[in-house]
RNA sequence: UCCCCUGUAGCUCAGUCGGUAGAGCGAGUGGCUGUUAACCACUAUGUCGUUGGUUCGAGUCCAACCGGGGGAGCCA
């Protein structure tokens, strides 16, 4: 079918010329003037166009008379600057075919407000209502962003795998893959042998691209990825799927000041040209799901990140006269509530905490020539919390050797991890940045659920 | 995994001291209208999450289980 999306038929100017939309069905109204009022959706855009059909049309009785919300429609007719208040055009109908009907008494979107609980159990048919299309063309538009940003700057998009053989990626609990019978797993002497696996060794679902943009790095220069990743943490919360998409971009010559400063630039430009591409979304989640956020993001956009060591940051909430749940201490790390004060209260800005204490981060990172601190960098935004995390890479082949033996770990497992040291080596860092949840603080969204499409999180994947 | 809350009509919820069930929205029918969260009138909603217990009697009290939500931890 030859259609005009709604989204261009309503900000056309070209009057009184034929078009065809098609779409669904939000609500109708009746005149007994002899015409119905159909606002039609078709997913292009936040706004409904209006289509003016009246009894001349011949299925007026038969099919227009008894559309519902939910039914699919074509509309063959003209487009005409509205006569009323409330739109600039609408689509006076020549014909209304109808596609394809909605039962009201057993569709279940109806047209009131239902809680996000219930629309998760129709997650089929969600993504009709206008929080969740909304949601759905910011996260496209939030993708775009993305890559136009590394694009744009010189990185390169590496395709990091799925299915991982590594033992080494250390950041949670994974999901194995496997092609065994599970009622009926080869062992040998009681172990289970996995020579006799699909890949001949037990593999799992990554949990981070980091290592393979590493290598990719050290090689191409400046890379990224972006896909999803998989933690089969049973963790419940709003902040935590099982399946998540993560943007890591990884840079070669670079060290934790670039970092740092390449994130505040990525951060600011993939906000600002989600803003500036979904103004009717943004409007709408400031109106109904958060009434700060878009005042909140202006704020962001307009602060200088302020870049405090954590030895700063951990004496800062000290002198804070404020009891906190949990204990402060160099060995603790900062809980939610830590973060949150020093970002919301005391800051009253997006904060980078660098330069964390050695043992509250991971073996990779570059050791400090304090010898107790890594060059770590964690990008706090107020009301969330941690956004980015990343770190300059430890670099140096005997420092990163001595770091993995002493947290004794299996040496033999990063044999490659270690060659990219000893065959030149660079300077080299990057970050972590949690693809739905910043889609959940751009929208306001309390619950991440909401936010990807199809939710999988323990006991639940559905659809 | 731990703590707390919750489960009643299609949806959102009320239901007092234990006495066999209610509202709004939605739906249907009729009326009215260039309407736009339309409006007005009327009509029908039901295994009160499941199982067991206490009681003359349980939506209500007790126990277990199942589902949902919030918070914490882990993290992105």
């Amino acid at each position: 079918m030859k259609r005009t999306q709604i989204k261009d038929a309503l900000q056309s100017t070209n009057y009184n010329n034929p078009i065809t939309i098609a779409g669904w069905v939000r609500t109708k109204r009746d005149s007994k003037g002899g015409f119905s009022f159909i606002e039609l959706n078709d997913g292009s855009s936040f706004q409904n166009i209006q289509v003016i059909a009246d009894e001349s049309i011949p299925n007026y009785t038969s099919d227009i008379l008894k559309l519902t919300a939910g039914c699919s429609i074509a509309v063959q007719g003209t487009l005409v600057e509205s006569p009323a208040q409330g739109q600039s055009v609408e689509v006076k109908a020549n014909s209304v075919s109808v596609i394809g009907l909605a039962d009201p008494e057993s569709y279940p979107l109806q047209k009131k407000r239902h809680s996000f609980e219930f629309l998760r159990q129709i997650a089929h048919l969600r993504p009709r209502t206008n929080t969740f299309g909304a949601i759905a063309r910011v996260r496209n538009a939030l993708s775009f962003a993305i890559h136009q940003f590394f694009q744009d700057n010189g990185f390169f998009y590496l395709h990091s795998p799925i299915i991982t053989g590594s033992d080494c990626e250390g950041a949670g609990e994974m999901f194995r893959v496997t092609t065994f019978d599970l009622n009926n797993i080869p062992r040998v002497d009681g172990a289970i042998d996995f020579s006799q696996d699909f890949f001949g060794k037990s593999t799992n679902l990554t949990v981070s691209g980091q290592l393979e943009a590493e290598i990719y790095a050290l090689a191409l220069g400046n890379v990224y990825t972006f896909g999803p990743t998989f933690r089969a943490e049973n963790s419940n919360t709003s902040r935590h799927l099982s399946e998540f998409w993560m943007v890591e971009p990884e840079m070669a010559f670079c060290d934790l000041q670039q970092d740092c400063e390449t994130a505040e630039k990525f951060l600011k430009f993939i906000i600002r040209e989600t803003m500036e591409k979904c103004p009717d979304e943004m409007a709408f989640f400031n109106k109904f799901i958060d009434n700060q956020i878009v005042e909140t993001l202006g704020h962001i956009l307009n602060s200088p990140f302020e870049i405090i060591p954590y030895k700063e940051a951990l004496a800062m909430l000290q002198k804070a006269n404020v009891t906190f749940e949990y204990p402060l201490g160099w060995e603790h790390g900062f809980q939610a509530e830590h973060e949150r004060y020093l970002t919301e209260e005391l800051v009253k800005k997006p904060v980078i905490i660098i330069d964390f204490p050695k043992e509250i981060k991971a073996f990779y990172m570059r050791r400090n020539d304090d010898g107790q601190t890594v060059a770590a960098m964690d990008i706090l935004f107020p009301h969330i919390g941690e956004i980015v995390g990343g770190s300059q890479r430890e670099e140096r082949y005997d420092v990163l050797k001595n770091r993995i033996l002493e947290l004794g770990l299996h040496i033999e497992d990063y044999w490659w991890y270690l060659e990219l040291r000893q065959f030149g080596s660079v300077e080299h860092a990057g970050f972590g940045l949690g693809f739905d949840r910043l889609v959940q603080f751009i929208s306001g969204m309390k619950n991440i659920r909401d936010i990807i499409p199809f939710p999988r999180t323990p006991q639940n994947a559905d659809f």
